[in-house]
DNA sequence: ATGACGATTTACT
DNA sequence: GTAAATCGTCATA
């Protein structure tokens, strides 16, 4: 048995993110959370910026093939790791990219978790998880956790968070995809507008929406 | 074996 | 606005 919340195209599991839960559980107990603010949607193969284009399938983006509901963690630019959610279908390599998010619960460790000896100024809450790697920073999020089943983890997890209504959210273009040629203009990164924690400055654009079915 | 590069973040001019 | 940081991964040979 398994829910099929997960089973759908990532444009539309994208918009469906939006103000759900995401929740780490450390080994020692703790846990994390935050809204989903801000995410991206990598279609398949045909998608240039995806990490699946052509059909590509290495080691690095297994996850991205698997079960609907895998999470999908890489490590990139020699230091950051980056999180997203496989959907869609068994084979075919599909995923959103969790981009953003206002922490709920666990909030000191967090920053803790993102402080650095050189850091200018304290964080400010709105900083610590506004980034695709400033999430996976903040919640302790690795490639240890590649390949993990989100509906039965304990360790990572989905959870139904706040219904967000179409007028809050926005659609644009991707970020940091120049190279995906057509693809790099397509309207499919969506941000919760009134929480203001997108990773970078948007533009403008719309889309449709339906009713998140996560478990509580 | 090698080289080019990246779904980013930070600090600095 | 620009540049540095920093290394796993992949394509090529």
């Amino acid at each position: 048995m398994h829910s099929e919340v997960f089973d759908l195209p990532a444009d539309q599991l994208a918009r469906l993110l939006i103000g759900c839960q995401l929740r780490r559980t450390l080994d020692d107990g703790s846990i994390l959370s935050g809204l989903i603010t801000e995410t991206e949607a990598y279609i398949g193969p045909e998608d240039r910026a995806s990490h699946g284009f052509g059909g590509r399938r290495t080691q690095r983006n297994e996850s991205m093939w698997a079960q609907p509901g895998t999470a999908y963690v890489y490590f990139t630019y020699g230091m950051h790791h980056c999180f997203n959610v496989s959907c869609y279908k068994e084979n075919h390599p599909a995923a959103v990219l969790i981009r953003g998010g206002k922490p709920t619960l666990g909030n000191g460790i967090m920053r803790a978790n993102r402080s650095t000896k050189l850091r200018k100024n304290p964080l400010r809450e709105k900083d610590l998880c506004n980034g695709p790697a400033k999430i996976c920073q903040a919640m302790l999020i690795d490639r240890t956790l590649d390949g993990i089943d989100l509906l039965q983890s304990a360790q990572l997890t989905i959870l139904k968070g706040i219904k967000v209504p179409d007028q809050e959210i926005q659609c644009t273009p991707r970020i940091g995809v120049g190279y995906a040629q057509e693809w790099k203009d397509k309207p499919l990164r969506w941000i919760w507008k009134p929480q203001n924690s997108a990773s970078n400055p948007p533009a403008d654009a719309k889309r449709s929406s339906e009713g998140c079915d996560l478990p509580e």
